[in-house]
RNA sequence: GGACCGUUAGCUCAGCUGGAUAGAGCGCUGCCCUCCGAAGGCAGAGGCCAGAGGUUCGAAUCCUCUACGGUCCGCCA
């Protein structure tokens, strides 16, 4: 959304609630159905529940259609035609519905009356948030995503994880929900041990002393900056300690300075979190042992002996009775242990102690994004989270499928010994935070991805960010103009000269608008952040449709030489397009260009 | 052996709690434009929705089986 014009009068009031289309006349129908119970022309007792109101997909067939007729006509015991014509007929009395047509087997197509189209234009122009819903009813939601292990900077295999989690978050948020963004710090088991040991041996370096790195370190030069921070820190008394001495001491710091290297990868992204939760803070304070009792009593845990997994049996496998959760009970495959044989948590264990705690907070929805690597946990875990919440609590886990990278038209092999590593910094420094973060939302999260280099930054129709930004910058081209002829083009301004749309091309990007606020609700509930992008892409194109055809015929230019008021009157509409962009935009996290460089 | 995800136009992919004649971009074919309202436009061809059953007024969508591809499969995180 742009900034009201400084020195003007305040800004115009918002309406509170955004216009919906398509839940205003879902509610007519509604309405007409309920009235039709009352005189019993539909028996009592009907749930409709499944009764839709959507766009048909052939225009020809009007601007929306109702299933409403097909969907009652077994539980009424009526013809379906006989319900649609009598819905048709109260329908009808509206005077936002022009004509309600019974069609096919039973729909009712009904097209609307022509003055819907500047109150929805006005609407867009005037509403707080155009497309803003209160869906969500202020559910509690906790979204939990990145989480990579706090051993070195964010790499490209997490990017898409992340910007999934962010914009799935914010479209959350937008629908009404009361959004947690959250990070488990893998702070607890081996590998930050290891990033200690790494961090000290470059400590050594720091005193010139040399070194050997045993296999399985961590050798990158991101730990060149932690072993001088130490030097400076505690000077030489490290030094020629035992690691039972330093080793509490550098572990902390070292992931400390992880954890600020990865906040600073992310906030680049446009990425951030509410929560940072340690999984380190689990450990030694009984929370693990908590949760893992809330199962015991629950009659979950139990001291068995696995099967060994068929058909792939490891080497050195033997029957081991072990602590286990019996995850089956909840619909898992097998039952999983908890404790290692040596008697050490499994990492299952403070997993579970996590989610217990978000469920402790209150939350009345779970959803982690995990890597696809990890789609063995998803059972797992959704096991976990329904026995602890005794099913109270919905848990969903969305895996980020693999991203698949492509340079100079072929596979993009990153090796870490050929220098060829891509980190999210390289990522951003080559195509930026707003390509990256589109790009990434193109694809459904399940599905894996390319991420051409070149083709990203490409400036064609083929690539859906620069599309989407270049219909932005037509559109305040247009009001720049507007200005410079003197012409007042704010909102407000805009509101007040909206007219009716004469042509078919017009109509069809308000018809594209309207569908907005409705499609933001079925990307919220399905989770599915994808579905913006998408919209946003087939909206442009009708704005740059409508655009290339004032090319031919001047009429249809938005700016209308020496007509200051049909001028804006048409602003108006390219300027709720703007709007539409600028909310959908905000949801994905990418800054709308008003100028194409 | 099992689990999960996927299979839609030549290619890359959308497809709404099950709706009407299954969509987009690329590529292909034809026509138009060379205009800074620039970084092309319009139109067309192209489909057994992997296959087979089932559920129902109606299935790409839900269920079962099969085929193919990817990921994962007791102490690693």
């Amino acid at each position: 959304m742009t900034a009201p014009p400084a020195g003007r009068s305040p800004a115009p009031v918002k309406e509170p609630h955004a216009m919906n289309l398509f839940a205003d006349i879902r509610a007519l129908v509604v309405k007409a159905l309920t009235d039709m119970t009352e005189s019993g022309v539909l028996p009592g007792g009907l749930d409709l529940g499944n009764v839709t109101v959507e766009p048909p997909r052939d225009p020809g067939h009007g601007d929306m259609a109702t299933n409403a007729a097909m969907v009652l006509a077994g539980p009424a015991g009526a013809r379906p035609r006989d319900i649609a014509t009598a819905l048709a007929a109260r329908l009808a009395e509206d005077p936002r519905i022009d004509q309600a047509e019974v069609a096919g087997p039973g729909f009712l197509n009904l097209r609307l009356a022509a003055s819907v189209w500047p109150d929805l234009v006005r609407a867009a122009l005037t509403a707080d948030g155009f497309g803003r819903s209160a869906m969500g009813q202020g559910a509690k939601v906790n979204v939990e995503y990145v989480s990579t292990n706090p051993t070195g900077p964010v790499h490209v295999g997490h990017v898409r994880g992340a910007v999934f989690g962010d914009a799935l978050a914010s479209l959350l948020a937008y629908t009404g929900h009361e959004v947690t963004r959250e990070y488990y710090i893998n702070d607890g088991g081996a590998q930050v041990d290891t990033l200690a040991r790494s961090a000290y041996l470059r400590y050594l370096e720091a005193h010139d002393l040399s070194v050997d790195w045993p296999e399985g370190s961590y050798p990158g030069d991101y730990l060149i900056e932690v072993g001088e921070a130490l030097k400076s820190e505690y000077g030489d008394s490290l030094v020629g300690k035992d690691e039972g001495e330093w080793l509490p001491i550098v572990r902390p710091f070292a992931t400390d300075r992880m954890m600020d290297l990865i906040r600073d990868d992310l906030a680049a992204l446009g990425v951030r979190h509410d929560v940072f939760f340690s999984e380190k803070s689990l450990y030694g304070t009984g929370r693990i042992e908590a949760a893992i009792a809330d199962l015991e009593g629950k009659g979950l845990i139990y001291k068995g002996t696995l099967e060994p997994p068929k058909g792939k049996i490891p080497e050195d496998w033997e029957p081991r009775e072990q602590t286990l959760f019996r995850s089956t009970e909840y619909g898992d495959d097998v039952d999983r242990p908890i404790r290692k044989s040596d008697g050490a948590w499994t990492y299952f264990a403070p997993d579970i102690a996590y989610h217990y705690d978000k469920i402790e907070r209150g939350f009345d929805q779970l959803i982690d994004v995990f890597g696809a690597d990890h789609g063995g946990y998803v059972k797992r875990m959704k096991a976990a989270v329904a026995a602890l919440s005794e099913n109270r609590v919905p848990v969903d886990i969305k895996l980020a499928q693999i991203v698949k990278l492509w340079k100079d038209g072929e596979p993009f092999k990153m090796s870490k010994r050929a220098g060829t590593f891509i980190t999210l910094r390289d990522l951003l420094d080559q195509v930026g935070p707003d390509v990256t973060r589109f790009h990434m939302l193109t694809r459904k999260n399940d599905a894996p991805l390319d991420f051409d280099f070149d083709k990203v930054l490409e400036q064609s129709k083929d690539n859906p960010v620069f599309y989407v930004q270049y219909a932005n910058a037509r559109i305040h081209s247009v009001l720049r103009r507007a200005r410079e002829a003197g012409i007042a083009v704010d909102e407000s301004a805009l509101a007040g000269a909206v007219g009716a749309l004469e042509h078919e091309a017009e109509i069809g990007l308000a018809r594209k608008i309207a569908e907005w606020p409705r499609l933001v609700e079925i990307a919220a509930r399905t989770h599915e952040p994808h579905r913006v992008a998408f919209y946003l892409y087939d909206l442009a194109s009708d704005l740059h449709a409508l655009w290339n055809r004032g090319n031919e015929e001047p009429a249809l230019r938005f700016f209308q030489e020496g007509d200051a008021a049909t001028s804006q009157a048409k602003i108006a509409l390219a300027r709720a397009a703007g709007v539409v962009i600028g909310e959908g935009l905000g949801i994905l996290g990418v800054v709308p260009v008003e100028e194409m460089r």
